[in-house]
DNA sequence: CGATACCTGAGT
DNA sequence: ACTCAGGTATCG
């Protein structure tokens, strides 16, 4: 569910309801959610500390919880894979926790949860001290954080052989895009999601940097794409998918000129694409006009 | 590299 | 009964 916009949204909203806040209670119905780690760790790890900030790096959320006593700092850090929810349950408000869906929960100072479900149980928490924060994040630089150009894309992308849609999908290159935002990306800059990435010339590369730019501040401007699950922390819906141009319309105008898109299997995913904004193989391409969602 | 496994639910 | 789904770890 959840690319870099979903997750930053998450931070985003949860960060006035968490930050100084302290863990009260930790509770782990059911463990799978830790990996193998043991609940009784993982309580010890967190109880009583408190949250410091919100940080996110590719489709990774973390919780970075200040030292306690003579501890190091710690973080909580959460990947929500295809339909994990994080959210932020108000004091005083219902909490009915789904027995089947609802994993964990933390009990904070003031009274409010913080709740993760999953329905397909992929969803992981884990936790790490300081020190190991950065190799349990992905190595790929994040569009967001650090920002993409054309140069940084034709480094990362220019000798590689592969498709670009298989190379925007690794987050040891790139961090955060998924199956949405990189056909959308791929749509927007008009190269083929079969296009290698040796095939990309300085325009090309460009035009692909201010794509993923692009798409990825629109998406975060609405709080990112719901189709199923995603929900922000606050339990809302994103509004970008009526925004997407090729991703899910198979068989649908593309939504910047009419002509219908069509589906590919590239790396197991499908990728939807323009056949007209997006022609065969070969880099550059003029990318494709903007138009608003029908 | 691509294919497969991991899970559940929704849709056909 | 079968296909598909926002992801990624692990396999060959
Ligand atoms: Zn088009």
């Amino acid at each position: 569910m959840p690319e870099l916009p979903e997750v930053e949204t998450v931070r985003r909203t949860l960060v006035p309801h968490l930050v100084g806040r302290r863990i009260r209670t930790v509770s782990v119905p059911h463990a799978h959610v830790l990996g193998g780690a043991s609940p009784r760790a993982f309580a010890s790890a967190l109880r009583g500390r408190r949250i410091g900030g919100l940080s996110r790096r590719g489709k990774y959320l973390v919780l970075d919880l200040e030292a306690d006593g003579g501890g190091e700092p710690t973080h909580l850090v959460v990947h929500l894979r295809m339909t994990g929810r994080l959210a932020f349950v108000p004091a005083g408000a219902p909490f009915t926790p789904d027995p089947r869906h609802t994993h964990a929960w933390m009990g904070l100072s003031g009274g409010g949860r913080l709740t993760f479900h999953d329905v397909r149980k992929f969803g992981r928490l884990g936790w790490v001290g300081h020190a190991d924060l950065a190799g349990a994040l992905p190595s790929g630089r994040d569009p967001v954080l650090e920002g993409v150009d054309g140069p940084v894309l034709l480094r990362l992308l220019g000798t590689r052989r592969a498709p670009l849609k298989s190379l925007l999908l690794r987050q040891d290159l790139l961090c955060g895009l998924g199956n949405i935002y990189a056909n959308e990306a791929l749509h927007r800059a008009g190269l083929h999601p079969l296009c290698a990435g040796a095939g990309l010339d300085q325009a090309a590369a460009d035009g692909l940097a201010a794509a993923i730019g692009g798409v990825l501040a629109e998406a975060l401007a609405f709080q990112g794409t719901t189709l199923w699950d995603y929900r922000t922390g606050d339990g809302e819906r994103g509004g970008f998918g009526r925004f997407l141009r090729v991703y899910g319309r198979a068989g649908l105008p593309c939504r910047a000129c009419g002509t219908p898109v069509e589906a590919l299997r590239v790396a197991g995913r499908t990728s939807a694409f323009c056949p007209r904004c997006q022609p065969a193989a070969a880099g550059r391409r003029r990318p494709p006009v903007a138009v608003d969602a029908g």
